[in-house]
DNA sequence: CCAATATTTCAAGAATTATTGTATAGTTAA
DNA sequence: TTAACTATACAATAATTCTTGAAATATTGG
């Protein structure tokens, strides 16, 4: 996860519509929708949709296959755990002590040294 | 963490001037740097940077207080925390198992189970 | 008070992003 | 093949965001 994928990432979420795209893409894991299912879900013009759904894509937040007329799109849950795994060692990063209570840095910096690989921690 | 916050702060986060000056003041933790420092550290017009300061302030990223004739901001860790338990939540919610490796899903729930409060998860 | 310093506000223009209707391309089924 | 259907591409406009220099505000030290 370099800084332009996090910055990249970042931009797809932070729109609404994009961001209930998502949210509803991950609702509907594994299958996905297709296009006019998720124009149909948030009462928008397919257009739009198309629009944002292709950001998305490229910025592979989501993914799509197509299925005959269809164009399925999915929720890409592996790259939104690694932008979970950047944030989380941009915020604990050399201060865990400031980023979780104390309660909570025990439970917080075990997970992430299991799910933390390559990253220095 | 509703939406709106969500939608914000990822906003805050899409631009690679924003990340930068995020990540700067989290490696300087918990002093923080005043207005200069960062400008100068990253080599950017004082204007620009107060730009996006007054940006990441506005969302809660950041803090800022007063010293004198400086302003000294920090990162807010705590909603930084926030936001990766929304995101955690939003990834997970109901698909654990496509979202993590197998022999990951254990550690990752666990911790979330301790670090989610309020969601239903 | 005055001069120097730190930062922000303002204004203007540049650049980017969002929205929507229409047109086009591709697919299916009869 | 043709008609219906799905989705995207295109074009025009609207809206927002970014960048920067100049001016304004506020604080400090002499």
């Amino acid at each position: 996860m370099d800084k332009q994928l996090a910055t990249t990432l970042f931009e797809s979420l932070a729109s609404g519509i994009r961001l209930d795209i998502f949210r509803l893409l991950v609702k509907q894991a594994p299958t996905g929708l297709v296009a006019g299912e998720i124009s149909t879900a948030l009462a928008l013009p397919p257009t739009n949709v198309s629009f944002h759904l292709k950001a998305m894509t490229y910025a592979s937040l989501i993914n799509v296959t197509q299925e005959g007329r269809y164009q399925r799109y999915r929720a890409n849950l592996t790259v939104m755990q690694s932008l979970i795994d950047y944030l989380t060692a941009e915020c604990c990063a050399g201060n865990p002590e400031f980023c979780f209570d104390n309660e909570k840095v025990t439970a917080c910096c075990d997970s992430n040294s299991l799910l933390l690989s390559t990253d220095s921690h």
